[in-house]
DNA sequence: TTAGTTACTGACTGGTTAGTCATTAAACAC
DNA sequence: GTGTTTAATGACTAACCAGTCAGTAACTAA
């Protein structure tokens, strides 16, 4: 008979953070911030309301704390992928976009995106933190990619201000679609096949192409 | 001296649901729905909290009267255009993808979608009619264009399952953003050019190549 | 064993808000 | 006018929940 499953408490002071995070990150994504109490939180942790106040000041620093956490290290893993790259632009770029989708579009992380673009009106100095430290880096590290290719005569000479956006738009929706609709409408997409369609879509628009009906009249 | 400027009762009861689901919806959108006070609602459609109750019977039936009326009308109207035009594949897709960020996007209307994508885990049946009288028909109307266009041998043969997701997903992300991160940190990027070049990488994406770089190895 | 320390608990409270209803006043019928 | 109907009000209540704190149980050091 274990701690858990009698009533008897734990020590674990070291570990009780993360613990609380993830369970808070998992019902803001699923709930909303607003409509998730925090005694749901405190349960899903496995402690009571209590003890998340020996660790948080109020909800809204655990919100911030679930943002930051979840965000720090996924975008130095990307700052770092690019730093030991030489690859040629099209497969650094299949690589990217592959990786962010297997690293964080399809775990838990997943569904930051959609937790703090349905907070940011309520929360707008973590959405200004969260657009800084994630959004402007990451698109940054995609323009580098796509200028490499431009420099090299390898796509075609798009606006790199917003190509950004466009590569990882249809990732985030499939990120946000799982952790919305996903859960009672589910279409049978299959996600991987998804990301392919989109990469193989996105790489065949960035190509010098020869024909030319698709440009503007 | 008009009856709006003081405290004096009007009578409107034909004009009243829409004033309010006007008011719920742009509120619902910026702040969410469980942090948004029925108060709130009443006071940007000029009324009181008791005549919301005389037209609507809760908060959840108002939650859904803004969807469903938010969302009928432009879904129709899709379907209309498809049906009188007789364009090729490619000015059909541009227009379509176009007019959907003219009429829907980038107006009041293109909230719901984000509305929708934070509420679909509280409101899991307003989420299938959603999915069912918006989301399906729309990808519907979509495979049809881009399936025309395989079939005239213009289009690469992609999947017909996957391609109306990846052409809808930048633009239903321009249109959350606008309503998420716009207010607080503006990038300063020009909607219609975010649009042009979209449908630009797209068409260009879609079109049959001659170079094969960017296939899968 | 015992005294001291601290992670943890859960009953409590104060503020907030969805939903109600007795009252008011605008419109209408005559 | 006068009486009747009904759109609209806003004070009220009951429930809910973030945040508190006095008390408890686990660990530690002697």
């Amino acid at each position: 008979m274990n701690a858990e499953a009698t009533g008897m408490r734990r020590r674990r002071k070291e570990a009780r953070p993360q613990e609380l995070t993830a369970a808070a990150l998992s019902l803001f994504v699923e709930k909303g911030f607003a409509a998730t109490r925090l005694d749901e939180i405190a349960a899903r942790a496995g402690v009571s309301k209590g003890t998340l106040y020996l660790y948080f000041d109020s909800k809204e620093a655990l919100f911030k704390a679930v943002i930051a956490e979840g965000v720090i290290p996924a975008i130095e893993a990307g700052e770092a992928m690019l730093a030991e790259s030489a690859d040629d632009p099209v497969s650094l770029l299949r690589s990217f976009l592959q990786s962010w989708w297997t690293m964080i579009g399809n775990t838990e992380l997943g569904g930051i995106p959609k937790l703090m673009m349905s907070e940011a009106g309520n929360f707008p100095d973590t959405a200004r933190y969260y657009d800084e430290a994630v959004i402007q880096r990451g698109l940054a590290l995609l323009r580098k990619v796509v200028q490499r290719g431009i420099d090299g005569g390898i796509f075609r000479p798009v606006d790199p201000a917003l190509i950004g956006t466009l590569l990882v738009a249809p990732l985030v929706h499939l990120a946000t679609w799982n952790h919305s609709f996903a859960s009672c409408c589910n279409h049978g997409i299959d996600a991987q096949a998804y990301v392919d369609a989109h990469i193989d879509l996105a790489l065949n628009g960035l190509a010098v192409r020869t024909t030319e009906y698709g440009t503007r009249s």
